[in-house]
DNA sequence: CACATATTCAAGTATTCTCTTGAACATGAA
DNA sequence: TTCATGTTCAAGAGAATACTTGAATATGTG
């Protein structure tokens, strides 16, 4: 341990600040936010991500390469491609952090919410592993109700697969005398809200998981892989 | 629950990824990262906070409407000062997050510490209810290196203050028998790397304890405030 | 090898951010 | 009221950032 000088300390506080800064910085730009939410579910490729939030290929590469600077990111090579994933669940959690600042501090983001959706509805109090159990006995059918690669990619154990596009289709097959629990990516994920909006509708009981994937996951709840829970 | 077209759930997600970017973008500069850093020891007014920080009055008054406007910051005046204030554990939660992803994952931040401080000592492995049973049967003195107004403003109970410049008149009291335990702001605050470094010149038996104050806080642990632990 | 595909890099422009300076504002004291 | 103090605001210079376009690079295929 060495003594610092009063200039050798403000050297010191002023290069620590700039790096954690550098933290900052990749999570100042609301693309990269929905970068990171968006790899929180699966790993996926600069060209599938630019797809899906509508940016240029060049303009996807370089917010991801600055998440990947400031090691939010790592990257994997799979012949052609690149393929982008969080680097790992700490940082998933300093997002949580993030969007739970938001959510309790700024009214701003309750605002938006109220004004696109209304009012959502919320299985806030619901315990996992009461959830879990439910699940496993038959009273309650769990949906994922997020795009089919992601449910691939990780999913609560015992739910069913059901992409947007897929409810009509099933809804056939679902029992009319069970609680419906849909979930998705996250709290501000709409793909749930509007599964228990047309279940409701076909006069189902159907209940949204605040909770998204990635929440749970962190809970240190247990997380089911591959394309069918058939053969855990 | 209203059902979105394309188009306005683009908007939707566009808008509520900027209300978090605005958090991102507050902590994007390493001045309103030490900021934040020192407002979660205590509240400052905005001359206290430019002077310890070395900035101009305007400047800093500048970065902290940021941090206002991001409502992680909050105010209350006192006559003709303005008092700034951590808006919440959440907060302190955020930058806690920020600061464990960049100490975990940027090798830039350890580069930093060995250079300034070389070998620390820490005392991570202590567990804080035993720490606090050690400290009130005798066993261990533990010292509050931070400033007296930090300590002030709140403390581990059963603490002695010594602010870094009273440390050497205090140094004939402290018993030499038994363990000494300094901490300070937190992982990065070196008040305690030195009064360690000190206290064992000295021939005592001392250790830093890696957690600061507000990290203490957070964990759910006792907090003391006031001049003085004789009447708690 | 030439060719196609996915990604990254480089340069340019418009925008935003930081810090400075000096003025304006708010509060309390004389 | 006038004055002093602490804070905020406004404008401007210089640096950094976001997005675009087009070229360069890396990998796999015929």
């Amino acid at each position: 341990m060495k003594v610092l000088d009063q200039a050798a300390h403000r050297r010191f506080k002023d290069e620590l600040y700039q790096e954690f800064a550098r933290l900052g910085q990749a999570l100042a730009s609301p693309r990269r936010l929905e970068m990171l939410d968006l790899l929180a579910q699966r790993e996926r490729s600069v060209e599938d991500l630019a797809q899906e939030m509508g940016l240029s290929i060049a303009n996807a590469s370089q917010h991801l390469r600055i998440l990947a600077h400031a090691r939010l990111v790592e990257t994997r090579r799979e012949g052609t491609r690149v393929y982008y994933r969080l680097a790992g669940d700490q940082v998933f959690r300093l997002w949580q952090a993030l969007r739970e600042v938001g959510e309790a501090r700024l009214a701003e983001i309750g605002a938006i919410v109220q004004r696109y959706l209304g009012e959502r509805d919320q299985l806030e109090a619901i315990d996992a592993a009461e959830l879990l159990r439910r699940v496993e006995v038959g009273e309650v059918v769990l949906l994922d109700v997020r795009p089919f690669e992601e449910y691939r990619a990780g999913h609560i154990p015992g739910a069913q697969p059901v992409p947007p596009e897929r409810l009509e289709q099933i809804l056939q097959t679902l029992p009319r005398d069970r609680e419906i629990v849909a979930y998705c990516r996250g709290p501000f994920c709409i793909f749930s809200d509007e599964a228990v909006a047309r279940l409701r509708q076909a006069g189902f009981a159907a209940h949204r998981l605040r909770l998204g994937l990635p929440d749970w996951r962190v809970l240190g709840l247990p997380v089911a892989k591959g394309d069918t829970d058939d053969a855990p």
